[in-house]
DNA sequence: TCTGGGGTCCTAGGACCC
DNA sequence: TCTGGGGTCCTAGGACCC
């Protein structure tokens, strides 16, 4: 019997949330992220509305740059975006609800990011049945959780993955088994999971642009240009997947990272950063049951966005604030030997992060 | 327009062991 | 006496995803 797998991903989620939960926002356009600080802000845009898309605001922008989108709308008349800094304990628990919501309507769900869902609904039978399961899902969340979601359905999760972004918002997209490779044919090559800026840039410059184009390479052809890589692009353009869907999977690491306000040159501000990131990691580490650990990374990013990381592992070790502060100590320490920044650049970044956990 | 934060997976070289 | 081959672990970097 072939599967019938479904992907559901929740329309402009930290934004949608609060829209929802303060009416003074519905119907204007909205951007959850970083402070713009008047435009000069660090960081990048979470979430932006439907309505700030008009703008040209979209995900993983730079903040400055949605804010100056934002500054020239208002100039022509139209309403100024709303910046928020988003409240992420709040979207995680909205989260954990549609999931239950979710759970009631497939045996086998799997949870892929805060906003994104797969779900099983082979034991349905057929597509058409599978469809109604996820109307009623739809509207389930909508009168439950007052929120949308694109929903995919296909013969696999790549299918069903990529079928969800296809008519968003609220849309709901359906792709039989045996129908994979033509739906996808005419797609852009970007479409496909694990194909980003990189491997879309080299694609362009073979002079190839869309799925259908790749669909005429032999493997081998592909392995030969990206080794491992093409080998999954091939599968994948040819709309080929076995991967199963996941319930419950363990983390394989955890860590924080800080983006100062303006770079640092102050060891102390570093070593400070560097304790309470400590802590942090320590009580997320009690939390999630992990009692070892037995790497270490300390990553750092200097002005001119050069990034370097050094690992150290040890024996295994309680996880303890206190042992992860001492071995990031010891990696911190040596970024800020002379002979590795030999310029004395400042640092924009600092982050640590644990590995080889055991619980 | 200068680029967040939390993650996963892959590659490649070197050490080391048999 | 100038050099095998397989396997595993460690480390650093990079691409990618949401």
């Amino acid at each position: 019997m072939p599967k019938i797998i479904a992907h559901l991903d929740l329309d402009a989620f930290f934004a949608s949330v609060e829209e929802r939960d303060k009416p003074r926002l519905a119907g204007k356009p909205i951007v959850v992220g970083a402070d713009p600080e008047g435009g000069k802000g660090r960081g990048v845009v979470s979430t932006a509305n439907y309505k700030a898309r008009e703008y040209g605001i979209h995900s993983a922008m730079p903040i400055s740059h949605a804010w100056q989108l934002s500054e020239n709308a208002r100039r022509q008349g139209k309403p100024p975006a709303i910046f928020m800094s988003g409240n992420y304990a709040k979207y995680s628990q909205v989260s954990q609800k549609i999931m239950d919501i979710i759970r009631k309507f497939s045996p086998q769900v799997e949870q892929a990011s805060v906003d994104e869902a797969y779900f099983n609904l082979t034991q349905e039978g057929s597509f058409e049945k599978a469809k109604t399961i996820c109307q009623n899902l739809k509207k389930d969340i909508q009168v439950k959780q007052g929120l949308s979601a694109s929903i995919g359905l296909g013969p696999n999760k790549l299918i069903a993955k990529i079928a969800s972004d296809m008519q968003k918002p609220n849309g709901l997209t359906i792709v039989k088994d045996g129908e994979a490779a033509t739906f996808l044919a005419p797609l852009s090559l970007r479409k496909i999971p694990g194909v980003g800026p990189k491997t879309e840039a080299l694609f362009n410059k073979m002079g190839w642009k869309y799925v259908r184009d790749l669909q005429k390479l032999k493997k081998d052809e592909l392995m030969d240009i990206l080794g491992k890589l093409g080998e999954d692009i091939y599968y994948k353009v040819h709309g080929l997947d076995d991967s199963l869907i996941v319930e419950d999977y363990e983390a394989k690491s955890i860590g924080e990272q800080e983006t100062f306000r303006q770079d640092v040159r102050n060891p102390q501000i570093l070593f400070d950063a560097l304790k309470v990131m400590s802590q942090h990691i320590a009580v997320s580490l009690k939390k999630d049951g992990f009692k070892n650990f037995r790497a270490v990374v300390i990553t750092v990013r200097f002005g001119d966005f050069e990034t370097k990381t050094r690992m150290r592992t040890i024996k295994s070790s309680e996880s303890s604030a206190g042992k992860i502060y001492s071995e990031g100590m010891k990696l911190l320490m040596s970024f800020l030997d002379k002979r590795e920044n030999p310029k004395n650049k400042a640092i924009r970044l600092i982050g640590v992060r644990v590995e080889k956990l055991t619980k």
